[in-house]
DNA sequence: TTGACATATTCCTATATAGGAATGTATTGT
DNA sequence: ACAATACATTCCTATATAGGAATATGTCAA
């Protein structure tokens, strides 16, 4: 099977970029098409795509004014991505804690080098040819 | 082009509901890939490609403990999702004040019906032809 | 009614999955 | 050294984009 539709539900929606960075900008107020487009600087029928998909989620609201089409970020459809990020809050408070203390009681902190892969053993390259 | 990597970041990453299972298991303690496959009830291998995805976007961590690798979830490489929604909560609180607002003044309540999507004036129906 | 303006949709295509099956690799106990 | 255990990777495929180009649809003004 290929990836969920990225209209079945707000997280697949909100993986795209310019879909965040349209809703960031239609948070405070409403806006037609045209200032998303001239805002962000995207073409416009990628932006009355994405609108479709945020709609679709009702990531967004959307009103007719004229041959205008007034689109609204709606908060509330983000609020289960907030309420589900927030569960591991106190987990990074507990992580964070736990590297100050390393960092107060050693000097040169473990510096988080991105992400840890684990090397395979596959040889040990001690000299024995075996 | 195609939709994003899975594994260009967290947003991408955190779509996939299984991947989400996952975390929030690993979240209080470290497991061996064993027990996610016997608790959420996957398949091995795909368990293994979930938590490739995770390991290459820093959400989880891994470990080897003699034939057993043990992932963990990484809270801090979630805390960006939390802080972009964290963006939108004033939102919500203003949209529910005046949604209380208006049931207090009304009866009949709006009743959120889902997606609203704007109707096509395409024919009035009007009874007219023309 | 016609033209201009504002948006939406369709077509086409390269790319990236996610799942299932099969197989590869690493590590330990004996 | 070998079997068993625990994971990881590869192969194959149906599906879903996202962008670009072209076009359709809807609405208002004269």
């Amino acid at each position: 099977m290929a990836r969920a539709a990225t209209t079945s539900d707000a997280f697949n929606a909100v993986a795209e970029p310019r879909r965040r960075a349209i809703l960031n900008y239609l948070a405070m107020q409403e806006r037609p098409v045209g200032e998303i487009v001239d805002s962000l600087g995207l073409e416009q029928p990628s932006v009355s795509k994405h609108l479709r998909v945020l709609l679709e989620v009702g990531l967004v609201n959307v009103r007719r004014d004229g041959r205008r089409m007034l689109y609204r970020t709606n908060a509330e459809a983000i609020r289960p991505l907030h309420e589900w990020t927030e569960t591991f809050e106190r987990f990074w408070r507990h992580q964070l804690s736990r590297i100050k203390e390393r960092a107060e009681g050693k000097s040169n902190p473990p510096k988080d080098s991105g992400p840890h892969f684990i090397p395979r053993r596959k040889h040990d390259y001690d000299g024995n040819k075996n």
